[in-house]
DNA sequence: TCTGGGGTCCTAGGACCC
DNA sequence: TCTGGGGTCCTAGGACCC
């Protein structure tokens, strides 16, 4: 049986913002989302206080106040730099990493060793980590993949508890036996299990299954019956049969999604065009950094789902020619998209741009028998790119510039861009004995 | 007043074909 | 009045993840 683990980093965003600012160890912090909308990281003192995962802002701003909360917006650029720092240490430490997402990576640990060793060398990449970078993880080791996270939960919360044995170390859980497989399973609530959501927990409740260990225990064909094979797979891996690989599968995306909610709503159409317009320029960009080009090309724009205005949301997609990632040719396509389905007089709260049917450049010829006028761009596009790699975001398309209405998010609260600006790089006093 | 921005996979049902 | 039994492909919507 191979052995997976799973590395989390703890309360990532929060622990990002505290990197940079020391005097906020211990104190309650947390982070929103873009616009400022939701709470989205919370440090444990947040957690105490009772502010949930999610919860928009306005409903816990007395509380947060009350209590000394520092609150900062997300700084997304620095959560990515302090990512791929921790994801590179972690490349020192297995030759297979999995980066799942921003603050997640599941790792394949040396294949010989006893228990005790695989619990040495997991609380090595914690301490390592935390030395390295600053940013600190809990690390979860088992069978499978839903074993891995069930096992880094338990690290989390009993290091929460602090209910740590002697012969265990901080935030460190192996699971390989079955009977500790057994008893972590009792230990999870069937809401907490990887693939479980929130439509699923209650339905298995109400079915009398609470527990992970309860949901192992029901038959194959109960479990398909109500969950579909996707539940299915679920239980297998909490039984320890993988059913998720583990690797760098370096396979293309299969969309990419560009969108943002205004900062406040916006009624005129060259505004949400200006919006459209950008996130089309984005998206290329993206792609063209990735090595990808597209050939479906898609506009939604929509109204709050809030107060007590008249709903209007619309998704419209066109099939380009031939596949591209060329700024000018999305660009035009979206324009077209956004005259079909603009209808004035709406509060407009949100605009994005949709590609899909994604392949990797070079995979299509990339000009007609009639015309080669793309190609012919593409210098065009790589200059823009090395401009905008050297000096930020610096080059538009001019019809993204509307003067009299700036749409983009709200950041009111973000922190400085200590390690991704040069002009606000951490500054570092040092006495000299 | 104020409610994020990404992704993936599966399924049911319709259109269409023979 | 009576009106098969397959396939395939596409889509919208649902469920989940961070």
């Amino acid at each position: 049986m191979h052995t997976i683990a799973l590395i989390d980093c703890n309360n990532f965003f929060v622990s990002c913002e505290r990197l940079f600012r020391p005097d906020l160890a211990h104190k309650p912090v947390l982070v929103l989302s873009s616009n400022d909308g939701c709470v989205v990281s919370r440090s444990e003192e947040v957690k105490i206080l009772g502010i949930k995962m999610g919860e928009p802002y306005f409903r816990v701003k007395t509380v947060c106040e009350k209590n000394g909360v520092a609150v900062f917006s997300s700084n997304f650029d620095l959560y990515r730099d302090l990512s791929h720092r921790v994801m590179h240490t972690l490349r020192g430490f297995s030759d297979t990493v999995e980066v799942y997402s921003v603050d997640e990576a599941f790792v394949v640990p040396p294949t010989h060793g006893t228990e005790s060793d695989l619990q040495e060398w997991a609380s090595t990449v914690r301490r390592t980590v935390l030395t390295d970078i600053g940013i600190s993880v809990s690390v979860g080791v088992s069978h499978t993949k839903t074993l891995a996270k069930v096992a880094t939960h338990l690290a989390k919360q009993r290091a929460r508890s602090q209910v740590v044995e002697l012969t265990q170390q901080k935030g460190v859980e192996v699971l390989l036996d079955q009977a500790s497989i057994n008893a972590a399973l009792t230990l999870t609530p069937i809401g907490e299990v990887w693939g479980i959501g929130f439509r699923q927990a209650p339905m298995l409740m109400r079915l009398g299954v609470r527990t992970a260990y309860d949901l192992t225990r029901m038959s194959d064909m109960w479990v398909r019956e109500r969950m579909s094979v996707c539940g299915l797979r679920t239980v297998h891996e909490l039984r320890g049969v993988s059913c998720f690989d583990v690797g760098e599968h370096a396979t293309l995306r299969k969309s990419l999604l560009h969108s943002q909610s205004f900062a406040h709503t916006v009624q005129d159409f060259a505004t949400v065009h200006g919006a459209v317009v950008y996130h089309a320029r984005k998206v290329a960009e993206i792609l063209r950094a990735e090595g990808a080009i597209t050939r479906e090309v898609g506009v939604l724009i929509r109204t709050s789902r809030h107060g007590s205005h008249e709903r209007y949301a619309a998704f419209e997609s066109d099939m380009l020619l031939l596949h591209t990632n060329d700024t000018l040719t999305l660009t035009t396509a979206v324009c077209a998209i956004l005259a079909r389905i603009y209808k004035p007089g709406f509060p407009y709260a949100k605009a994005g741009v949709l590609v899909r049917d994604i392949l990797p450049q070079g995979a299509t010829p990339s000009h007609t028998f009639f015309g080669e006028r793309e190609d012919a761009r593409m210098p065009l596009m790589r200059t823009i790119d090395t401009l905008r790699h050297r000096y930020g975001d610096i080059i538009h398309i001019a019809s993204e510039k509307n003067k009299k209405d700036d749409w983009h998010a709200r950041r009111q609260r973000i922190s400085r861009g200590y390690t991704t600006s040069w002009d606000e790089l951490a500054t570092v006093a040092v006495r000299m004995n």
